[in-house]
DNA sequence: TATGAATGAGTATTCATTCAT
DNA sequence: CATGAATGAATACTCATTCAT
């Protein structure tokens, strides 16, 4: 309905829609999407409500359009650069990661996951499908990719299960963040250079091939702290 | 207010108060707090709309007391055979969170992590502290000071941060406890001990000792893949 | 139901209904009809709720009862005394007026004047009348036959108006004692007694036989005053 | 929040907020305060419940700025003429009381008394504090003035009490306007010009000097009809 | 376009009333 | 008799949605 603004030239005033897209994301994110009102979305967009009707067709439809016009984007660019390179998997996985965790880290960006998990998956289940796909999933595919890609290249262990250890370290971070905006760092402070750092040792040693003793409780050994 | 009266043996009728408690945790987690209806909250509990208010304040006292009675137990007994055993620490630490696995695999209880992530934190913030406190940091403080034991005894290496590792498997594991019961895993299928499991090695593996190579990354190398 | 106290040896335990039926007098008067919930009448007597339904048919039934059994004997025994009483007819009109005073003074008696006056009329309106009739009404008629009595002896102006100014006193005194029960005073502070004798004063003054000149705007020049 | 369009000359199209406030009153008065649905009164103005919380607050409000609004004004203008007038103290007391009079007997204004009496009184306490300074204590302050430059200039008696004399009439005349619209005046029916003027026949004549004797109970004779 | 008034369906909450114990 | 739990109708209030301007 409104042209999107390209190369704005110094101040270019964004146009409604995007205004409101943005204010959405930032409402709904902060406060909960059931929890807002329209009225806060659009007066945060510096409008009125009524206003919102000429772009949406209602609040659930400002809710999905919020969020496939920002997050779409969210992994779009992760995997470009990658193929040219020509450094170690542990290095590729490590860029790739630090690309999501900054990302998260942003606040708008990193509240909408709380969004999504809390409020849409339950009551836009297609849209947090989609929303999943575009995002976590497609992010532990390719770290998944680049662990097998470094298991190939006998850099990192043959018996590692890749899809599962990039769920892991997908997940792991991606709640963090999640505790990181919700100030959980408050009781327990936690430098966010230090926590992604630190994590991805451990996680990239744990796939490295060693030539120490395996771990107790590998295969094998894996129902020492199964009581089943 | 009255504890469950043991008389019938088998069906075992709660009390009309645990019925609503139960009810209440059930109803908000699935359908979300905003969006659940007091009316289906008490229809699930086989009572009407009305009688809540004989047992609770509100909707929000409701939730409360609903989230404390459900959760304040939740990591009460993980630690608790782990002083006898004499175990290893990668024993132990596959022991504690397999149980915090198993028990966020349970529906209930694992869709409880959405509702409070997602709305509780923002609405009844103090609780979201209470309830943080009581699980993920209690879990991972625990954790952390197993993996803190194992460094010691020469298990784990001994530049492993522990927090942060202890962090990373705990929200990992969460967060893909919270995953599987919005059934992300239609789209991705992965069995649960296998995820478990495989997990577990990586992470574990990535603690002990080697005498392989550092990963590519590790301290001093760690802006690898840093782009900034 | 319950049988009627009478002469209580000593300390004798009011019956439940008469409690009730204070309690009902009291909170309703305080608090208003609508505003005051059953429950706390009940509980002003000193027992739940279920139990009114043991003697009352519901809360109007309550307020009906209450309001009869207090009010109907109110004036019922103000004209007696004054039969044999062989004193001027200003006497006996003080001496009447200061028993209703004195009776609108006690809290709970004046304070149900604003009850009836502001729900009862218009909830119950044949209540209202009833309590109107043995009330205020039986109260100016009584006075009225008083002046009327004065004006034959001779003591007052064959010339007034003995209904009108009956009901003039009357309310103005029943208009006071309500205003003063919700402590209009703290405004503007008058004694009671001072109240009363200076306002019976004025009022018999303008009763007695003068030989002075007639009031300005008195009948003839009535409308003196009358803008219209 | 906009002033009443002057444009139509005739049928005066109100604002809606003035709408709002006259069914407010009105309706308010007519059923009670707890007794009215909100949804009446939108209706009485034409419009639907939620119309109403786009002028006030709640229901409280929307009770506080109707009787603001309406009985600020009310004693306003009756000490306006008085100043230059150069009549006898008794003419003017007559004038004033009888605008209240009028005032009074006017539906809406009169009924609100009851209202205010009966519920304003112990829900708004301070809003009713407000309203009997504006209204009946000016009322009877302005007439004690009056009265006092009778005394003073020797046409009324050196001896009345002119607070107490004003306030019997004045809460005199507010209870039988009350009365009025109570339709009390069907069981002892009483025209409205009559009793205004009868009773300020008895009222003005009470304060007049006389040659007459002292009426009986008078200053030394007080206690007469006092059983105390 | 954008506004602001107006609507009305939805929902938390209150409370008189019932009733099994 | 009395209680306390439970009911359900009533109602204040919210807010997404509509629409005339």
């Amino acid at each position: 309905m409104v042209e999107p603004t390209q190369d704005p030239p110094a101040q270019q005033r964004v146009s409604p829609l995007d205004a409101l897209l943005d204010a959405a994301l930032e409402v709904f994110a902060a406060r909960g999407y059931r929890a807002s009102r329209l009225e806060d979305v659009a007066a945060a967009a510096g409008m009125t409500k009524g206003a919102i009707y000429h772009y949406f067709a209602g609040k659930e439809d400002l809710l999905r359009q919020a969020l496939q016009g920002r997050h779409r984007a969210m992994f779009a660019d992760l995997a470009r650069p990658l193929e040219e390179e020509r450094a170690p998997a542990s290095t590729k996985i490590r860029l790739v990661l630090r690309r999501m965790w900054q990302h998260w880290l942003v606040r708008g960006t990193g509240e909408a996951i709380r969004l999504v998990l809390g409020e849409v998956s339950v009551e836009l289940p297609e849209l947090f499908r989609a929303w999943a796909e575009d995002g976590p999933v497609a992010g532990w595919t390719l770290v998944a990719q680049l662990i097998e890609a470094g298991v190939a290249s006998g850099e990192f262990r043959s018996d590692v299960d890749a899809e599962v250890a990039a769920r892991l370290v997908v997940s792991g971070l991606m709640m963090q963040a999640v505790l990181h905006h919700l100030q959980l760092d408050v009781l327990a402070p936690c430098d966010t250079d230090r926590l992604f750092d630190s994590a991805l040792d451990v996680f990239l040693h744990g796939l490295l091939v060693t030539h120490g003793p395996p771990p107790a409780g590998s295969p094998g050994a894996r129902v020492a702290g199964n009581p089943a």
